[in-house]
DNA sequence: TCGTTATTTCGCTAAATTACGAAATAAGCT
DNA sequence: AGCTTATTTCGTAATTTAGCGAAATAACGA
């Protein structure tokens, strides 16, 4: 989990989660959501696959981007226990 | 909350807000704990401050870090309802 | 007030990030 | 093969970030 905290600290990452939250979508559809250029956008959604925040899945000739749960599962626990008050360590 | 994300992602920073996890310290004690040097230390000191992950109290010539939890309580949640598959809004 | 200690501010440099449009690549269709 | 659509890569520019040492500021004690 390289630097899941890095790819989250883009406000245009983050709304991107917001919108594959509710469903799967392929880059174009996000672009037109997000005002944001087409090649700007392929670079945010580079960031976010290498910080496994999204997977990909070829469909013909558009590809789907979709929501993955299990690093950030992670990036709460680091964060609940670096900031939990008990647990000194 | 401004910008916590943008706080968290330097790893620098995560080390200094685990110090201050077990105690509060001075910037010096930090800067001897850290590999990195004093006006830098100094610079990631405000980025915590400002994003208001640490709170300062000044003690005669030393000024006191001690770690602020109320903020990361807000990005848990944030992230939490990010990524939860259940409630789709 | 003078000196000492603790910390911050001030240039400055190097590296990383973000954005764009144009060109390149990939897949499907006729 | 040639055309179209979807997406990425490339080259470039602007902005932000991270680091340093030197100088400035703050508070204390003699």
């Amino acid at each position: 989990m390289a630097d899941v905290y890095q790819a989250l600290s883009s406000s245009v990452r983050r709304d991107i989660l917001a919108l594959l939250k509710k469903q799967d979508l392929s880059a174009g559809d996000i672009a037109e959501q997000l005002d944001v250029g087409r090649s700007t956008l392929s670079g945010h959604l580079n960031v976010l696959k290498s910080a496994d925040l999204v997977a990909t899945q070829r469909q013909g000739t558009t590809i789907m981007y979709s929501l993955k749960t299990s690093v950030v599962e992670d990036v709460l626990n680091q964060l609940y226990s670096l900031f939990s008050k008990d647990n000194k360590e």
